[in-house]
DNA sequence: AAAATTTGGTTTATAATATAAACTACTTTA
DNA sequence: TAAAGTAGTTTATATTATAAACCAAATTTT
């Protein structure tokens, strides 16, 4: 019938991170915030927590003087991310 | 880019109630119960702001001798389904 | 016919989550 | 050098989800 739903990726900040970060293979803070509109709280929080999962790579660099933090996916995110859209389709079909 | 998805339907036990009540049209709590796989309370709670929001409707009658709770669907329900659906389709394209 | 169990729920307490607000540390501009 | 901007982090709070406890009536067991 209904299949569980990864509570990671269920959630609107953290799906439009991985489904940007999907697409692009790269993102830093800054691109994400502006795509997904949230606050840098919030994104920073959400960030730590997909990291922490191993759903992806968060890497702290500097652009000059300023900080970077660069994120990718990893394999394991892409595995997670396309369980949760088959999961998902049990209850939108 | 992303739309924002309905919090009240951003819920997996919410979303699943309102996944079968889209199919049946009529369903009762104990069918709901089974195929939900939830827990009574969660179910009652959960039902309840369905409710509240005008999404189900919700009917309390007895069968013979016990209590029997019946909920539909509203049209406002099958509205905010469909576009959950289509906004949803922002983040898993 | 009591006592125990089941049915069909509701209420309440607690844990988890999301989010905003406040803060930090540094840089750039006026 | 003071104000404003950048790129975040931390912390506090509000919301949510969930489980546990409870209730009333019905049914079954002894």
């Amino acid at each position: 019938m209904f299949k569980e739903l990864d509570p990671l990726l269920h959630s609107q900040l953290r799906l439009a991170i991985m489904s940007l970060l999907i697409s692009v293979e790269e993102a830093d803070f800054v691109f994400l915030k502006e795509k997904t509109k949230a606050t840098s709280g919030n994104l920073s929080v959400q960030i730590d927590k997909l990291n922490e999962a191993g759903y992806i790579k968060v890497t702290k660099t500097f652009q000059g003087k300023m900080p970077r933090t660069i994120c990718n996916i990893t394999s394991k995110g892409i595995n997670a991310f396309d369980t949760y859209v088959k999961n998902l389709k049990t209850y939108i079909k």
